[in-house]
DNA sequence: AAGACAAGCGGGCATATGCCCGCTTGTTCA
DNA sequence: TGAACAAGCGGGCATATGCCCGCTTGTCTT
């Protein structure tokens, strides 16, 4: 009973959920929400460095740097300098522009599903609530 | 732009917020909001499963095995054998109870720190919908 | 009763995340 | 200019999560 009035526990099943509607749509091109989600980060800005993206993405720089190995292994990423010797800077791969443009119509179809599903004022206020956290 | 209105980034986002407030209050017992929450549910109807746990925290069960070691290993669940010798069955121990009379308190306070900051309304807006993702 | 089929797990493989320690590179101040 | 101090990372440690493979134990059908 109060386990299930936990925002925290409830939050963590949604992204759960949520997440593998995203991870299913994107599989076809090999990569997850959280991957795709920092593909397009990175282009927001490119090049960018580990820490700048760590602090967009609100995640701790270590994973961030991590994730990056990934995404280079996949060959969607090049890592390289920055002027600053201990830069390390983060551009999309021609196979990461590959990937976004693909990706986006399927990120778009589980976005508007979910909008559907939950109607677009409540969709709204979901976004509303979750900034509010 | 579109990124900020995804709604699994801002779920993964605040997830991750909201879990590591649950995590600041419960580190004095040493045990993070996940844990406490799956002693909580073993509790519930212990002895209790891997599988029927698993169904209902939605957790895939190696995830719900393994983490289950962890308490164990912390001497706060006992994996047992049931009837059935295929099964693996949790209890709590008594240190397991220790902490969840402690935690209890401590999960209150967060709990209504975010009711207090969303405001009741809201927090019940919010549960809804994500229950309804 | 024997073989097919199903249930329940453990462990391997890969990613995700945070924290902390220590190394390298820059900057700043006396 | 040389010595603190700060910034940016990598890698180690621990947990969290999902998927898949293979082993053991139960059950069911013929």
């Amino acid at each position: 009973m109060s386990n299930d009035a936990c925002h925290c526990v409830l939050l963590r099943k949604a992204t759960r959920k949520v997440s593998s509607y995203y991870d299913e749509a994107l599989a076809p091109l090999g990569v997850n929400i959280g991957q795709f989600s920092m593909l397009r980060n990175i282009r927001r800005t490119e090049p960018v460095s580990l820490t700048d993206l760590a602090h967009r993405l609100d995640l701790d720089r270590s994973t961030v740097g991590r994730n990056a190995k990934v995404l280079a292994r996949m060959e969607l990423v090049e890592i390289g300098h920055g002027e600053d010797q201990r830069e390390a800077v983060l551009t999309i791969a021609p196979k990461g522009h590959e990937v976004l443009e693909k990706g986006a119509p399927l990120w778009d179809g589980v976005q508007d599903e979910i909008d559907a599903r939950l109607g677009a004022g409540k969709a709204r206020q979901l976004q509303e609530l979750l900034a509010a956290l």
